[in-house]
DNA sequence: ATGCCAATGTTAACGCCGTTAACTTGGAGC
DNA sequence: GCTCCAAGTTAACGGCGTTAACATTGGCAT
């Protein structure tokens, strides 16, 4: 099985690709199997040995983000409490900022329903599970309140992701006239998470 | 002008009435001018008189979804300031849980581009000041840090939006097992939010 | 009362779209 | 070498937003 041109070539990836470039210049309502298939040099059924229909083209890029913020969220260092979450709000909202076609598409909710996808929900679910993790590293650390997690994630996640689809929707007015944004707020939410001991004393907690 | 069958009904309020209903039951992806046109028993064309395009149907449904918000907002007792808060956050979700397929049309962003729409992004505006004003009075009394304004009200934006747009989607994993989640949430912001002299003293303030 | 005109409808048509059915091609394995 | 199946093809259906060209009608000025 190789690319011997007519028969054979890897569609499945090219119409992806494709998909995803329109998705990240137009949004995905500019996405069309037709368009797709015209620009690969192929004709639209063709996409159909590939892809049940439009939606799970659309999923699976979906897919491919999640699996992209999850990695972005990982990479953020986890030695220090207080810095690791910051990071991983910062990580989030940049990603978002990023890609902001993209992440309006795993998270529109309108085009992907909820249940229709299981590997898309195990997508979401992977990334979600490193932002919880690294509040039950500080709950073990004794920086965070011990707070049900289930709550204080669901907080946390409340918090990142509205800031970044806000501000990618341009729904924040002066969102340029706090050039530190995503860092105060971040820090404002901590203030009422982190455990009394830590209170007023370290905003640094590496430089004690 | 009266409603005399032929010419002359009130087709610009019946059109928005069945978009409406069609978007509260399928989402605004199932919104089809020729569909509405159909029911209503008019041709498709017909609603040309009236909107300019579906995208300005669409935008004038987000336009009401707004007024209702910031109704519901304005609705919220303001004369203790926790109380105020945190009824605002609760009306704010509750808004959106119960509107779900209009919350998405009027955040999304994907379908009502930013500047194209004048008379919404006041609409938004306007709920989003019912939220500031009640910041702003939160600080004024004292009770809220005097920090940036426009910081905290970002902040509490993102939160509730946050928390709305999860909850519709079914993103937040084991959200049942967490009824009170609402109020959960924005207690624990409001922690880090709270002027230094009220923090561990008044979760009640009226009652000192 | 009459006649004009702007507002508000109509039908026909264009070019997209997603999707299905029926057929063809060509490489891999017996 | 023959067969079979995966992966492509063309043709077609129905629906969509939108535009152009035409028809009706009620209100207003004469």
């Amino acid at each position: 099985m190789a690319r011997t041109a007519y028969h054979h070539g890897d569609l499945h990836q090219q119409a992806h690709d494709q998909a995803l470039a329109v998705l990240r210049l137009e949004g995905d309502g500019a996405i069309s199997l037709r368009a797709i298939a015209k620009q690969i040099g192929v004709s639209a059924p063709a996409l159909y040995r590939h892809y049940a229909d439009r939606e799970s083209l659309l999923a699976e890029l979906a897919i491919s983000g999640f699996a992209a913020l999850r990695q972005q969220l990982l990479s953020v260092d986890q030695h220090a409490p207080r810095a690791a979450l910051i990071g991983i709000g910062l990580a989030y909202v940049a990603f978002a900022q990023s890609e902001p076609n993209l992440y309006r598409l795993m998270f529109g909710g309108r085009v992907l329903p909820k249940g229709a996808h299981p590997r898309l929900d195990q997508a979401g679910l992977d990334a979600f599970n490193v932002l919880q993790d690294t509040i039950a590293r500080g709950q073990r650390a004794g920086y965070l309140k011990p707070a049900p997690l289930a709550l204080m994630t669901a907080t946390a996640w409340s918090l990142v992701h509205g800031l970044s689809q806000l501000t990618i929707d341009g729904h924040l007015p002066n969102a340029d006239a706090e050039p530190q944004l995503a860092e105060g707020i971040t820090s404002l939410l901590l203030e009422g998470a982190i455990a009394p001991t830590h209170n007023h004393i370290d905003n640094n907690e590496d430089t004690p």
